[in-house]
DNA sequence: GTCCAGGAACTCA
DNA sequence: TGAGTTCATGGA
């Protein structure tokens, strides 16, 4: 077990519920169940920045530390917006610090978004617990009994058009098949991508996919690449933008954290009007 | 029952 | 290039 005390912001619950990852469980008061890759997780958070990890040191430092993106200075990313000239950001911000932008993998980051496409968040969640019993390893629960890792893009290629169906992915079936088929078969390479910097031709290749939009390939970019000036804009964003930047809204102030920025708009707005 | 969802493809002008 | 329509389905 390690307890840590962070002096950086950090809230599991506002990361949890943040819509850019869709397998985090609250098991406890505070404490949380994270699944990413083949690695399962106990986490709770006694507030403050107080962390409980119920893994060894060694499993700390080559996996959770880099998930949570525990290296980024947040407070120092807070820091650039201007109460006076911002007042909606700024506010924003102060409500949903502690949010943090995930490194999650980019395959699991790409299927999820494109199951999330005109789906509020709890069906979203479903339909990835749905394909993840289905086709995922099973991998032990620390608190007792099985979870199942996301589906490799072998196992997703490999199910039939009715399992599919069966994860209540509707007509979105077809664009996770494809998506398995094109990693597969090298079509995209997740690898380069990961190691390409440049935001518009990142876009440009993940779009090249049927059902990966310019929102889809941004919360990919954002979420599964950690480009963190990626701005997805969705239907939400969308009436933020119309409602509280009616005469534009200036990206090229909050480079290169465009992303972060969003992310807590998205999560103001929500806590505001959900 | 109705409306909407972290949209995108398709159609038609 | 732009506006409207369709898509499958669960959650609220």
């Amino acid at each position: 077990m390690i307890r840590l005390k962070l002096q950086d912001d950090f809230d599991a619950k506002r990361i949890a519920d943040s819509g850019q990852c869709f397998r985090w469980k609250e098991t406890g008061e505070g404490r949380f169940r994270v699944i990413h890759g083949r690695n399962v997780l106990y986490l709770t958070d006694h507030g403050e920045g107080d962390l409980e990890f119920e893994c060894g040191e060694e499993e700390y430092r080559k996996i959770w530390h880099d998930y949570l993106d525990l290296d980024e200075d947040y407070a120092a990313v807070r820091a650039m917006i201007d109460k006076d000239s911002d007042p909606f950001l700024y506010a924003a911000s102060c409500n949903e610090k502690g949010i943090r932008i995930l490194r999650q993998y980019p395959w699991e980051a790409l299927i999820s978004f494109i199951i999330s496409q005109n789906r509020n968040i709890p069906a979203i969640k479903h339909s990835i617990e749905l394909l993840s019993d289905m086709a995922g390893e099973e991998l032990p629960d620390p608190a007792g009994g099985i979870c199942h890792a996301f589906p490799t893009p072998q196992a997703l290629a490999k199910l039939s058009d009715e399992d599919l169906t069966q994860c209540r992915l509707g007509y979105r079936c077809s664009y996770v098949k494809e998506a398995a088929v094109s990693v597969l078969e090298g079509k995209i390479d997740l690898d380069a991508l990961a190691k390409d910097p440049d935001d518009e031709r990142c876009l440009e290749t993940l779009m090249s996919m049927k059902g990966v939009g310019m929102k889809v390939a941004s919360c990919m970019l954002l979420y599964g690449l950690h480009h963190m000036d990626a701005f997805p804009v969705d239907v939400w964003v969308k009436r933020i933008l119309e409602e509280h930047y009616p005469g534009g809204y200036d990206r090229e102030r909050y480079r290169p954290y465009n992303g972060v920025f969003q992310q807590y708009m998205f999560a103001y707005y929500r806590s505001l009007h959900g």
